[in-house]
DNA sequence: TGTACATCAGTGAACGCGCGTTCACTGATGTAC
DNA sequence: TGTACATCAGTGAACGCGCGTTCACTGATGTAC
């Protein structure tokens, strides 16, 4: 039972709003979306449960708040870094792209929790923050004439199926409790498949 | 609110346990795992809640039999069939395989949410029954000496994974209310993707 | 510069529902003699 | 063939917990005059 983070001096919080998203981000993490319980999440911010209700229409509100929060988070870490020097630059973009969307659900699984797998997706068509950098890398094999202009529409898909499928068989399937390096070697072949055949048709 | 599906005559039931997996069945397909409430199961099969617990120890144990079922029920529909006469017939089979895979997922989205998403996978290293399908196929694929003996080991993985993320893609995420023929076009898409891939590397 | 008052941001207690689970019980069935 | 009794398969009511949400309230803050 977490205590309040912070003992409050005043009878207004002054930011509770992004206080409870911040507790938020703390239970998730540890207990995925399931943890977004509104008296701990009030707790945690040193409140009492009903305040919630000043910031948030419900407790769906705030969990599509730290959903976006997670999201945001994750494609700042997504900045994609060389992962294998002989490839050609963009090709290996989207390599990184891939492993690090896998990187980050196995290393923050109560996030990915809830940034992927309890939110329904936002209906105006956009696609979350961390499938940015998907984009720009298939752009990029495009520019570069590694794919062909035609098949650039609807490439996402392939892509993402394949690291999203991945990262739950990794997180709840069989894979779960495989050592890292053997879970490393898969996601590296998995990520590796799907780039080659996307290429390749 | 169902009726009970068989007014009862005798005060004994007769077969039970398998009424009510009967009526776990019957409420997971319309609503996924979490229609299956106990309740709501004693009803369909016309009988009083506390009666389930003769048959099974607490709501998961019946839980993991529905979803048991329903992989065996899902493993009969996926016997493989034809999907592109141009290939070679062992390739064709995995790709009815996963095709297969998917299409059960959109057809039946409330049994393959008991089946996959929300069962936690048994322990014994065995895997589920509509594996079994993707397990021969891909020994078929060595055997005729598309995929070599040496990488044979794990290439469930990749294959697995982009038919699994992209089902929950279309059926949660942003392809959700996309006509019918565009997501199959891009299941089409992924499956060929995820095999070349795999046959290439 | 001080006072009245609207407004905003909290509190604390309780409501209410869903739902798994338990408990003391009753009806039906089979078996020994 | 009938009776006593153990055993099994149900019933019905209620417990109890988690948890979102509401409601009447109180403390703090800012603004008009």
């Amino acid at each position: 039972m977490p205590q309040p983070a912070v003992a409050r001096a005043t009878y207004h919080h002054g930011n509770l709003r992004e206080a409870l998203i911040d507790a938020g981000l703390a239970l998730t993490r540890a207990g995925g979306a399931s943890a977004l319980v509104l008296r701990d999440v009030a707790r945690v911010a040193g409140v009492s449960p009903s305040a919630t209700y000043r910031h948030f229409a419900d407790r769906e509100s705030l969990l599509v708040a730290v959903a976006t929060r997670i999201q945001e988070h994750m494609a700042e870490r997504m900045v994609a870094e060389r992962t294998d020097a002989a490839l050609p630059p963009a090709r290996d973009r989207l390599r990184a792209v891939g492993l690090g969307y896998i990187g980050f659900a196995l290393a923050e699984p109560g996030w990915f929790d809830v940034a992927f797998s309890e939110i329904p997706v936002r209906g105006d068509g956009e696609l979350p923050a961390p499938l940015a950098s998907l984009v720009e890398a298939l752009d990029g094999l495009v520019a570069d004439g590694a794919l062909a202009a035609s098949a650039r529409a609807g490439a996402e898909w392939p892509c993402w199926s394949a690291v999203h499928g991945f990262a739950l068989l990794a997180l709840r399937g069989p894979l779960r409790g495989t050592p890292s390096t053997a879970v490393r070697a898969a996601a590296e072949r998995t990520v590796d498949a799907i780039i080659g055949g996307l290429l390749a048709g």
